[in-house]
RNA sequence: GGCCCCAUCGUCUAGCGGUUAGGACAUCACUCUUUCAAGGUGGAGACACGGGUUCGAUUCCCGUUGGGGCCGCCA
């Protein structure tokens, strides 16, 4: 068995396919408290549902694991591989009246319900089945009746101290005889649950709020087998805008859609960490800056270091995607260079920007374009809308700024200052800079006259690098072709 | 319908009887700047309501209102 006072904490996702955001904020929870007291982590994974668990749909959460940087745990340990251990307890429950068969049809009981809550009343199980003779019940076994098991519920109230919610209390007498034992032999959520956590020695249930009424249910349990009854800490529940359970129809939920968006695990971390808990005083700032190299990374060491269950917070919290992008733009824009490279990699590929090879090659040009275009994005991702033009000449014009480019004036200005530049060597920042300045002054025209519609005319946008280093980055040729096709087009029209 | 939980700026939060109610995001000015981003400065912005308790309530208690969660042979 496990020593006592060991703190022992696990994460319990069930493998639906996709890693959401709140389970990754509970996992953190988790995780920071373990690390913080010296514990262990471990992983479980509740399938005891057969008809909707696969192996395979619970690598996304493994991988989402890695991904924030809590890959090191015990585990995982998978439910449907330990049945027969939660069949024990059934039995015994079975064998002292704790838990007695049902033979209803689910399907009538489901109507049941149904009707009772259209007709506005509460409905629960009437345990009908509890007090079935013995001739009877041998009848429904004969007749091969499927048959559940169900958990007789002693009548007492339940109160236990909620770490984060402090005392919780609930009547049993509102606590129908939930089902422990599904008629195909599985073990439901709550008993599995139960004996797991026994099982493994986990000493502090931490979990979301909707779990909350689960709690008695489960203390009921342990009561009856005879387990020694952990801690619990339920965290409040992440909403959506709207206020309610954040879930699919909020849009991006599963942390997979943060990191295909762009979004740092250091970022997400950091974000995470603060929704619904806070270190007290005003530093929301867990970023790692011991160490230049470690910029832009977090801190989780220190994070775990001032992490306690006392200060979380009890009411809900909204999941705010402008914070995290705000918070993500602080991440990428301290992360070391070669890190950021990296980082951008994939994204650039993604986009059809540059293939592999081609970063490879030109080096030194794509660590340039990172330079500049690092300290402006918010997400990893924006590098096509934002950047498109550094790599390929179908990026988008913004049409308003377009417009207010094409007068005559202006036009005249573009056509005149195209030669000058088919006349820069090297075609360098340097010379860039004072060969345009020199020109401009030369000819009475002040700054703002000429750099901005260069600006549109070779990006397709008013905002963006300074200039003259976009402008060396995209190179002469294709600078010179672009300002030649705004003119044509535009005498055109 | 039953049960449980929650309540400070638009959002995330600090506050644990006496504060000019603090910070962050967003927002609005100004500043820096060839544009954008970042940065700097400043502004606006909250204790849901009603009763108590107390010399004194954002803070403690009760109620109202509002919001949320759960009530599956899902987890």
């Amino acid at each position: 068995m496990n020593n006592q006072s060991e703190v022992r904490v696990r994460m319990a996702p069930s493998p639906t396919g996709f890693f959401h955001v709140g389970s990754a904020r509970t996992a953190l929870f988790n995780w920071l408290f373990a690390k913080h007291h010296n514990g262990k982590f471990i992983l479980r994974v509740e399938d005891t549902d057969v008809e909707r668990s696969s192996e395979d749909m619970i690598d996304v959460v493994l991988q989402g694991m890695k991904w924030l940087g809590m890959d090191r745990y015990e585990g995982p340990y998978f439910q449907s591989k330990r049945i027969d251990l939660y069949k024990k307890y059934i039995k015994k429950l079975l064998e002292t009246g704790k838990a007695y068969y049902c033979y209803c049809d689910p399907q009538i009981l489901d109507k049941e319900r149904k009707a009772a809550y259209a007709r506005k009343e509460d409905w629960k199980y009437d345990r009908r089945c509890l007090s079935l003779s013995d001739a009877n019940k041998e009848k429904k076994d004969q007749s091969n009746t499927l048959k559940a098991v169900r958990f007789l519920i002693p009548e007492h109230r339940v109160t236990y101290k909620d770490i984060v919610y402090g005392e919780i209390s609930r009547d049993s007498k509102d606590i129908e005889d939930f089902i422990i034992q599904r008629a195909n032999g599985m073990p439901t959520y709550n008993l599995a649950c139960v004996v797991d956590d026994h099982d493994m020695g986990i000493s502090h249930v931490i979990r979301g709020a909707d779990h909350i009424t689960n709690t008695p249910k489960q203390i009921l349990l342990y009561e009856a087998c005879d387990f020694a009854i952990p801690e619990f800490a339920h965290l409040p529940l992440i909403l959506g805008p709207d206020k309610s359970k954040l879930s699919k129809r909020h849009g991006a939920v599963s942390l997979d859609e943060y990191k295909k968006k762009g979004f740092l695990p250091d970022a997400m971390v950091n974000y995470l960490a603060l929704l619904s808990w806070s270190p007290g005083d005003d530093n929301e700032d867990f970023m790692d800056r011991k160490r230049p190299e470690n910029l832009g990374t977090v801190d989780m060491v220190r994070l775990a270091k001032e992490f306690t269950l006392e200060r979380v917070n009890k009411a809900n919290a909204i999941f705010d995607v402008t914070k995290l992008e705000w918070m993500n733009q602080q991440y990428v824009m301290q992360l070391n260079k070669p890190r950021f490279r990296e980082r951008l990699k994939p994204f650039v590929i993604k986009h059809g920007l540059m293939t592999e090879e081609e970063i490879n090659q030109r080096d030194k040009w794509y660590a340039e374009v990172c330079n500049l275009m690092q300290p402006r994005l918010r997400t990893l991702d924006e590098i096509n809308n934002q950047g498109r033009y550094f790599f390929k000449d179908d990026f988008d014009y913004d049409q308003t700024a377009l417009q207010k480019f094409t007068n005559r004036e202006t036009l005249t200005t573009m056509k005149t200052f195209l030669p000058v530049i088919q006349d820069i060597n090297p075609f360098d920042v340097m010379n860039i800079e004072i060969t345009l300045l020199n020109f401009g002054e030369n000819h009475g025209l002040k700054v703002k006259q000429w750099i901005h519609p260069l600006r549109v005319f070779t990006t397709g946008t008013k905002a963006g690098p300074p200039l003259f280093d976009t402008l060396e980055l995209i190179g002469k040729q294709r600078c010179i072709s672009r300002i030649e096709k705004m003119l044509k087009q535009k005498k055109e029209s």
